[in-house]
DNA sequence: TATGAATGAGGATTCATTCAT
DNA sequence: GATGAATGAATCCTCATTCAT
């Protein structure tokens, strides 16, 4: 695209994720080949097995690098008391992980089935319920818990099953948060009520 | 496993397709393969091709079958009033028809990418958006939308990403409901308002 | 095409016969399945079985019944004298033979890799030696021989590969049989000369 | 058959070729599996894949790679005038390179139903009309067309139809020429009378 | 840093054929 | 005189992966 191979020396790994997320998000995990990757970088095959062992591990070398900050989240999460304020900041935080990566969320929102075999289901699953761990007691009442699910899955679909309506992204977001907070107030009153 | 040759005749059609779906739910669309079906069933794979055109073609019988309920339900949605009531009828009814069909809903959630590449995810999307036009207004708020679109995701959501939460699956659908049931009305009374 | 189930009752044999071959001529034996002559003809595969053991069979059938005209014009000419005239007048008969049977003959034209391996291929090589023994003694000049061989060739090759040739076909095939006749002609004088 | 794997490294694609064209020439391109091909190689179907795109592919490249100095020999007599010297050295020059692709050719004339379908059909067909278009105009008489088409398909059968006429393939191959020059000549003659 | 050449396993699909009814 | 249901063998082709260079 926009280098001589002179240009693009050194930095291949980094190109390899970029056009694998691409691919794996536009067209899902298995309909894409190891072939197809390489060529749209004009490489062969054999070099992405130079730089990644297997297909799975160019995609969790991805999930790594773009999964960071929602880590890095939960971490801080874990560590504050958990008042309303906190988890509104979570989720107004969590809106803005997403939308920073929103290539590598939209390919785990679609590719459930594919990605629970592999590892990075396991790392996802750790990480949502670290999420939720936070926003909700599990011992609450389970209208309360479902409300936290909610709000996360409205997070999660408001990035892309939300094409169809016409607005501006940023906008959207906001109108996403917000909802997804209103749910997340709901559930921490009614929490404190019972 | 339970029947002999004999007693199994004149049901092919219908066991392929229950146990198609099953393996599809279960391990996604591309990674079950027709000899899996095949073998399961303990017939060869040209018995598949006897009774389906293509491997795709056993995955839109299944849903032609199973969604009928749902096209009903948004015909009938199409011809009453643009009430409150209605709405809360529509999605009481429809969670009711994701839970009758709940293996194929877990498998269009799950395998997503696969989907919107099949003939199935154009049938999906048409209803998803008959569905819609009856909850709201498509000049409504972009909030009152995206609670509508919530509403949906949840109810969807709700019937696999919360099998870590312990409750009686009826229940829990209950609640799911409950939750859609308030974002929707919130929908509505922002409509009302506006 | 033309008939109701019961108006076509007793003449299916004849039916298979007509859309095999009309099939096999367009597209090549090998190509041509028998779920689609099935499919053009409302029946199923099996009713094919029933009148014919095998797919050679249906092709010998048609090639008995279309060749005959063939095979009893080298009868004829074996009784004759071999002079200049019998010779004409075989050529002559041929071409109207061929003309009378144009879709086998451009079959056989067009699959003679298939058709060396099946049953009619031993029949129509018989065949054509039969004419050629009455056309040229085996101990003619060698260019003789191969006069006569060309002049076949010619008249096989007139029926289709001339179709880019735009003339009325009925005047084509005069032209045909005029040249084969002259090289005929040619390998005749020669012989006696020598 | 010959060597070890060491010494076969580097010229497979040419082994490739080699094969598949004995054996589409033998057998016919439909009754050739690629699992043949590769078998008689050793190799795998796999490392088939690896040379050609597909089986179409082999084929097609065996003709480009056969078929070009036929190519050459019509660029070269359309800059010729359009003598009757000219048209006899074309057919020479065709009938020398048809024997030294003589397997390629045999095969072209006995599966022309299949090669129809496939893009050498159209390769092929494109290079007799620029032949023809060579040796006889296209607004002569019907009769002279018919000799020139008839010289040429001459020269084709005669490769490979008389090999039950027992003589030294060379000397055939001289009477071939011999009788299709004459048949030229007529045709040129014919043309300048009217 | 890569490539060229190859593999082994498996994919969906098609075919001629069979046979009980 | 035909069908419905099924089979077994084969087809082309694709994939992730390996390894010597």
């Amino acid at each position: 695209m926009d280098g001589t191979k002179q240009q693009r020396r050194g930095n291949t790994r980094q190109r390899i994720q970029d056009v694998a997320l691409e691919l794996f998000a536009e067209q899902g995990y298995e309909k894409t080949s190891l072939r197809e990757i390489a060529e749209r970088l004009d490489v062969t095959k054999a070099a992405l097995y130079y730089h990644f062992k297997t297909k799975e591990e160019i995609l969790v070398s991805i999930f790594e690098d773009l999964a960071r900050p929602i880590e890095g989240l939960i971490e801080w999460g874990k560590e504050q008391p958990q008042s309303l304020e906190t988890k509104r900041e979570i989720i107004r935080r969590y809106s803005e992980a997403l939308a920073g990566a929103s290539r590598l969320f939209r390919f785990m929102q679609e590719n459930q089935a594919t990605v629970k075999e592999l590892r990075i289901g396991e790392l996802f699953r750790t990480r949502m319920m670290g999420l939720r761990d936070i926003l909700i007691d599990p011992k609450a009442e389970l209208i309360d818990q479902v409300r936290c699910v909610s709000a996360m899955f409205t997070l999660h679909a408001g990035m892309f099953a939300l094409n169809d309506i016409d607005a501006d992204p940023e906008e959207r977001r906001k109108a996403v948060l917000e909802v997804a907070t209103d749910l997340i107030t709901q559930a921490h009153e009614g929490m404190k009520a019972s």
